[in-house]
DNA sequence: ATTTTATTGCAACCTTGTTGCATTTAATGT
DNA sequence: ACATTAAATGCAACAAGGTTGCAATAAAAT
């Protein structure tokens, strides 16, 4: 368990307690550079209760540093979220892109913005994933 | 449990047993007239199985009939498919739109077709929610 | 260094969904 | 209409994913 000063800045911005656990999690999810599934982080760190690592998934989304990236599969994926994201609201413009290849889920930008109108309806927020074969596999 | 010819030559279409089962959870899905979620159903028929539901719908699903509506909420909702959905392939250009106000998930067509590029990716498929205000509470 | 407050671990529980097996029901052929 | 066949149902049991209450512990504030 190495110390992350910058971790624990990040951590000690939102409010949050610099725990072990938390710095832990954090930095395996970081460093996944991928969103990653909730059974990569329990077999990274097979020291801590699973009950933990679910409250800390979840103080960690509330607090706006990491999201849920599902890509409509059972298995729960959590990925960084941008620095525009706080503890009041998640504001992604990402895709959450699953490669059917690799298995990989990334969150990837569109090309250029992405806009559609239905009519009678005020959209205020939508989500997108899209499945296909990603850049490594290409 | 009245019976709907209509239903029951769906069913027999898709090489589906017609049972009472099926045609009443049918009716309650496509009576609905939105996405209904897995509760709404279990109220509705009492009587049936849980494992029976979940049985009848998975069959509802492969044979092309319903589709899942996910809006990344923790329960399921199911609507019924367009015409164009068969056992093989279920071929949806819609968006799942859910009202915040009045908490409905309808199947939506987007006022003019959605595509959009991510470089380096070959994009086979997507799936858009939505939330918002929907036409009956605007 | 002590108090305060949040976090952890544990056990227990809930929900959602699935499986095996014996029983029942719908469709098919006669 | 009747027997046969093949699929669907109900039940019990289970598994995965996630939550809650509470006592013990660790971090932050004083």
């Amino acid at each position: 368990m190495e110390e992350n000063i910058l971790l624990r800045q990040l951590l000690r911005e939102r409010k949050l307690k610099a725990t072990s656990t938390r710095l832990d999690v954090l930095a395996v999810i970081s460093g996944y550079n991928k969103a990653i599934p909730f059974s990569e982080i329990q077999n990274s760190l097979h020291d801590f209760d699973r009950v933990t690592l679910y409250r800390t998934i979840n103080s960690l989304m509330k607090s706006g540093i990491i999201h849920k990236a599902s890509v409509g599969e059972k298995e729960t994926f959590y990925a960084v979220c941008s620095s525009k994201c706080s503890s009041d609201s998640h504001n992604h413009k990402h895709i959450h892109f699953k490669c059917s290849n690799c298995k990989a889920v990334t969150c990837v930008q569109a090309d250029s913005a992405i806009n559609f109108a239905i009519t009678g309806h005020t959209i205020n927020n939508f989500e997108i994933e899209a499945t296909g074969i990603c850049v490594s596999c290409n």
